[in-house]
DNA sequence: CTTCACTACTTGATACATCAAGCAACCCGA
DNA sequence: TCGGGTTGCTTGATGTATCAAGTAGTGAAG
C-alpha cells in the first residue's frame, strides 16, 4: 500500500481537485431539484427508488441501507420521516425478530411518479448530456472500484 | 438539452449508480481520517489547505468559498468555528468595506503540518493506489467537465 | 448628493447526519 | 439450556448544513 511520499505530484493534484468539487457539488445539486420538485433529499428519494425495485417493494433495513450507500442509524431516521409522510410502512420481519422490513407504501410509489422526470432531466442535464456513452461507461468503472477500496477500508 | 427521455437505460445506470456510491461514501470516507487524526472535517481541512496556497496565506471570504466548494453562508459557519480555535483570523479587507478576509495563523499551519502526513495517506490507499497515472488524469477530466455543468446550472 | 440595485457577509431557525449507547433477538458452544 | 458474543435496529445528544432574512458597503445613474 502507499509508499509513503509526503504529498500528491502535480498530475495527481489536477485529478484530485476535479474529483473533490464532483464529490461536494453533485449531492447538493440533485438534492436542490429533488427538494423542490417534491420535497425529498437525493437520500430519501434514493430509498425509495431501491424499495421500489426490490421484491415485493420490500426490503431489510440493513439491506437498504447498504444499498443506499449509507448508515443503519441514518436509515432508521429517515425511515421514520418517511413513515411519519406515509411514503413507506415498517413492519416486523416474520423470519427473524431482530429485522425490520421496510416497504413502499401508494403515497410512496405515487411520489416516485411525480418525482422521476425531473430528476431524471437533472441527471441527464448534468451528467450524460456532457458524456459520450463510452465516457459515462469509464466514469462508472472507475467509481465502481474506487468505492470497492473505500468499502474494503 | 436533454431529450425527454423517460429513465435512464441500462448502459446508463451501470455507469449512475457507482458515481452515487462514490458521491455518498467519498466525503464520509475522508471526514473519518481527518476528524479522528486532528479533530476537522474535510471541508474545514479543505478551507485550511486552500488559505495555505494563497498568496499571504490570506483570501476574501467569498473566493474563499469558492474554491473549497461551498456557500458562503457555510463558510461563514465554519470560519467562526475555525477562529474559535485559533486555526484561522478574520479581518476586514482595507479595499473594500463589505469583504471579509481570512488568514491562517500559526496554529493552522501547526495543525495543518499534523494532519498532512495521514491525510495523504488516506487519499493515495483510496485513489491513486487503485488507479493508474492515466486512469487518474481520465477521472479527473471527466470531473472537471460535470463540475463545470453544475457550476453552469 | 441621493437613491437604487447589487455585492459581501453574518446570523438564527430548522432540519439533518453522526456517534455512542442501548435493547432485543439470534446463534452457538459447553 | 444457559451463557457470551453477535447482529439488527432504534434512540438521544451533539454538531453541522441549509435556507431565508438581515445588515452594511459599494457603484452608478440621474
Amino acid at each position: 500500500m502507499s509508499d509513503e511520499a509526503p504529498w500528491l505530484d502535480d498530475e495527481e493534484m489536477a485529478a484530485w481537485l476535479p474529483l473533490i468539487g464532483l464529490v461536494m457539488r453533485l449531492p447538493g445539486a440533485l438534492d436542490q431539484s429533488l427538494r423542490r420538485d417534491v420535497g425529498l433529499s437525493h437520500f430519501e428519494y434514493g430509498v425509495l427508488v431501491v424499495l421500489e425495485h426490490a421484491e415485493d417493494q420490500t426490503m431489510r433495513m440493513s439491506d437498504l441501507a447498504y444499498l443506499c450507500n449509507g448508515s443503519l442509524s441514518r436509515l432508521s431516521h429517515v425511515a421514520r420521516r418517511l413513515e411519519k409522510d406515509g411514503l413507506l410502512r415498517r413492519s416486523a420481519c416474520p423470519t427473524d425478530g431482530r429485522s425490520t422490513l421496510a416497504a413502499l407504501t401508494d403515497g410512496g410509489r405515487e411520489v416516485l411518479k411525480r418525482a422521476a422526470p425531473g430528476h431524471v432531466r437533472t441527471v441527464r442535464s448534468l451528467i450524460f448530456d456532457e458524456l459520450s456513452r463510452e465516457e459515462a461507461k469509464v466514469l462508472g468503472d472507475l467509481a465502481k472500484r474506487i468505492v470497492a477500496r473505500i468499502q474494503a477500508a
